[in-house]
DNA sequence: ATAAAAAACGCAACCAAGTTGCATTTATTT
DNA sequence: AAATAAATGCAACTTGGTTGCGTTTTTTAT
């Protein structure tokens, strides 16, 4: 383990580290992000906080934190905003890597990264040029399926 | 060939045969999909109208023809309702069956359908009660990719 | 062919999600 | 600690889509 690269893993730190201001705001919100381990929207965190935070606020952290790749966006049915934590050192500021499927509960809208299911490999796709993939199943979660 | 069940296929009669009414607005809506055979925004037939059109009307027509059967939506990377025409017996009132891939073209926005991109199997997906795939490829097409 | 019933249309108003400009406050840099 | 840069909040706006309702057109039943 090298003590000086990767070692304050505290939450505080990391926004410094990926060179985001380390505000009130949003410390809390990284903080909430780490804490509840799982794609968050827009209303989501609105919520969380109670209305205290504006929105305008929200959606400009947002977007500096997936800059800073902190976080990525995930697909979701409602087609709103909805981000994941980067996770496993996948992403960086420069690139996203993101290589998998993902699964929206349509109860819970939670978003769930699926990492067994790789993309198709590029096959007959003659004529097009394609830069990316989406892969998303849509149904119910085990949690909702119960209910 | 039998001359009573799907002779006269004029696209006049397709709405009728549908179920949908058959106004003046609707028909041309149906040629206009028929004729530009690929798929249409809301956008698109507004301007092909020349917002002689209200939007409102639009809307409600494609749900009527999405609900008959004619057409179904597809994926558009702006997060649009975007609406192709149903073909070779694939859709039905009851059910729509696009058991394939979509490729959106960054540079035309155009929608095209992967006939050969059949959705994976349901593999290693334990703990999702899984309802529906969506495989969506995003690049350029052939025609942008020239320019 | 026509009257009654049903569906489509257009308007205006509305809604939700997200964005922009700008003045104020809070962080960071030096 | 002062200068600089970035974040915040407010209000106003934009885009895509929806709803209610009175009027017109289409369909159905006679």
């Amino acid at each position: 383990m090298n003590s000086k690269t990767h070692n304050h893993l505290d939450i505080g730190s990391i926004l410094s580290e990926k060179g985001i201001s380390r505000t009130n705001f949003r410390t809390k919100l990284v903080n909430y992000f780490y804490s509840s381990n799982k794609s968050l929207s827009v209303d989501d965190i609105l919520k969380y906080f109670n209305n205290s935070i504006n929105k305008v606020t929200v959606y400009r952290s947002l977007v500096s934190f997936e800059n800073n790749g902190l976080i990525h966006k995930v697909p979701d049915t409602n087609n709103l905003m909805r981000y994941s934590l980067c996770r496993k050192e996948e992403c960086s500021p420069i690139s996203h890597n993101h290589n998998h499927g993902h699964f929206i509960c349509y109860s819970c809208n939670q978003t769930f990264c699926l990492e067994g299911v790789k993309y198709p490999e590029i096959i007959s796709m003659k004529g097009f040029y394609v830069k990316e993939f989406k892969l998303t199943a849509e149904g119910y979660c085990k949690e909702c399926y119960k209910n």
